[in-house]
DNA sequence: CTGGGGACGGGGCCC
DNA sequence: GGGGCCCCGTCCCCA
């Protein structure tokens, strides 16, 4: 009975045991299937968005085809149609416009079945500019610049173009005009060389060079290399530096973060590899309309690393170099600077990199950025906002980069109310502490270095309606209208003599009083304009620079040659 | 050669 | 911040 009853009990156990079981198995796959159903549904979300970031992605590569696509169409087009490009007066453009930053040429086409005779074009590398430097960037040209920036620089390179294409439609006629010995020259001969003469000749194909002096306004900078982290904002600001950031430093990207964004060379290697190739020298840049990047704390960038990168190539005082102007029948190219004198090593040898690349390289490198000329010129104003200053040790520098102002980084909001805001009725509203990315000019408000730097860059915002012509402040272009209105506001209150510009009216009225500022230092002669000293002072030197192919005649100015070839000319 | 004007580039300043 | 102006320097051209 009693192991009957222990059976029972057993049987009653097992079976509770087995509903227990059942039970737990049932919620255990409950749990299973809800968790699973979750699992699901996460892992469909998640195709989703796989699905739509593909999408996106194929979107984005559709638009960076086509805008490569158009930015081709449009360089061709532009290569055929070289009238893109600022006009300037015949000659003028040589001997013109002090371009304090990149090189500039004017190249001015060979004959009237070329372009028009007043479409000499200017080619401005200022924009080329290296990028590690970039803490803020503003421009409102972002949009206008378009995807193409320098990137279709880039682009083209890659896609492995001949790289003296540019070149060849650049100089237009010049290719077939300028004879072989001309081109030898140009290509052979260093930057650093001086021409003491010049000899033009027209309607002949010849090239002849001259030297001129001129302020040295090239910016080696242009010649730095980004390194090949074009997202990496640590190596963006500090890449070419040499200054390692601190490891608390912390940069925020904004805007859009395209590969664009920092065009970079293949090699990713130090800075003196980066300026074994002038071209990719010049093919580095960024478009730094879009790109916004704000430095967020402290580096520490000690002012020395700093200052090894911060040589300026020229002075304000302006540093008198030598420089060049080709003239090839009536294309005339110049090509302004020399060699920086204040460079660090790698500066210096990515100088020499420099000089010692042969003219076609140089102009080669001239024409991948002046492909952007078109669009919107890129503004490359960087700039520093001190958000979190930590410590007073960071030094204003800029090598290749930014408009850094005094004490960037330690004194907020005197950086802001000066910088920022209305810097100009603050205290220290005078001290100069934006400095030109390019030239390390300082000035003492962010809108003047946005306009100066219009020097570098080429920049030209303003088109005048009636004409061609550009102009890269407003104020210029109303002035220039004048020329078509004939409007003439400032009258000579002696004689009535009318004038469309105060300084012409106030130069005009040096006849009546007989003023003679400007005195020659070797014979006592006075003269009531500097260019009239200036040209009296040749006769002094002796400088005959230009000489006539017909006689051998020389003249101390190329006006003086023009007559007189007009004048063989009607003659004949 | 000289004198002088037209036009432009750039910096500084004011509103 | 932008517009405008003044000023200076310069180049180019012409008489």
């Amino acid at each position: 009975m009693a192991n009957c009853n222990g059976m029972v009990f057993h049987t009653q156990i097992a079976s509770i045991m087995e509903v227990l079981a059942n039970a737990a198995v049932a919620e255990i796959c409950k749990l299973v299937d809800d968790d699973y159903a979750v699992f699901r549904l996460e892992i469909t979300q998640s195709q989703k968005e796989s699905r739509a970031l593909r999408r996106k992605l194929q979107l984005l590569e559709l638009k960076v085809s086509r805008e490569r696509a158009e930015r081709t169409i449009r360089e061709r087009v532009l290569a055929s149609r070289p009238s893109s490009v600022k006009i300037i007066d015949r000659y003028r453009g040589m001997a013109r416009g002090h371009l304090t930053g990149g090189h500039r040429s004017s190249v001015k086409p060979a004959g009237p079945n070329t372009w028009g005779d007043d479409q000499p074009i200017t080619v401005d590398e200022g924009s080329g500019t290296s990028t590690q430097h970039v803490i803020l960037i503003e421009s409102a040209d972002a949009e206008a610049a378009g995807p193409g920036g320098l990137s279709l620089v880039k682009q083209e390179r890659t896609e492995g173009e001949d790289p003296t294409h540019s070149r060849d439609i650049q100089t237009g006629a010049a290719a077939g005009v300028v004879p072989p010995v001309a081109v030898e020259d140009l290509a052979t001969t260093p930057q650093h060389r001086t021409r003491p003469s010049i000899t033009e000749v027209s309607g002949t194909l010849s090239a002849v060079l001259k030297s001129e002096t001129e302020t040295l306004t090239v910016t080696h900078r242009l010649l730095h290399t980004g390194s090949d982290h074009g997202s990496d904002p640590e190596r963006l600001l500090l890449g070419r530096l040499g200054c390692s950031p601190a490891p608390d430093s912390k940069y925020l990207l904004y805007g859009n973060p395209s590969p664009r964004t920092v065009h970079s060379h293949q090699d990713s290697g130090g800075a003196s590899e980066t300026g074994n190739d002038l071209s990719r020298s010049y093919t580095t840049a960024m478009d730094p309309g879009i790109m916004l990047l704000v430095l967020e704390t402290q580096t520490d960038l000690s002012r020395a690393d700093c200052n090894q990168y911060s040589s300026s190539v020229y002075s304000e005082g302006g540093i008198d170099k030598k420089s060049e102007v080709i003239l090839i029948d009536e294309v005339t190219v110049k090509m302004e600077g020399d060699a920086p004198l204040t460079c660090n090593a790698d500066e210096t040898h990515l100088w020499e990199r420099y000089s010692q690349s042969n003219t076609s390289d140089f102009l080669d490198c001239r024409d991948r950025l002046e492909t952007n000329l078109n669009v919107a010129t890129h503004s490359p104003l960087h700039t520093v906002r001190d958000r979190d200053p930590v410590s007073p040790s960071m030094a204003p520098y800029n090598s290749h980069g930014s408009i850094f102002f005094d004490q960037v980084f330690n004194s907020d909001k005197r950086a802001r109310d000066e910088g920022w805001g209305g810097g100009a009725t603050s205290g220290n509203s005078k001290e100069k502490r934006f400095l030109c990315m390019f030239c390390n000019k300082g000035f003492s408000c962010l809108r003047k270095v946005e306009i100066h730097q219009r020097v570098h860059t080429g920049e030209n915002p303003f088109s005048c309606t009636q004409c061609e012509k550009r102009f890269s402040r407003q104020d210029h272009l109303k002035r220039h209208q004048r020329v078509h209105t004939g409007e003439k506001p400032f009258s000579c209150p002696q004689c009535e003599k009318r004038f469309s510009q105060a300084g012409d009216l106030k130069r005009h009225q040096r006849v009546h009083t007989g003023e003679k500022p400007f005195s020659c230092t070797q014979c006592h002669m006075r003269f009531a304009l500097a260019g009239n000293l200036k040209m009296h002072l040749k006769v002094h030197k002796g400088e005959r620079p230009f000489t006539s192919m017909h006689c051998g005649k020389r003249f101390s100015e190329r006006s003086y040659l023009r007559t007189h070839q007009q004048k063989k000319h009607s003659a004949v």
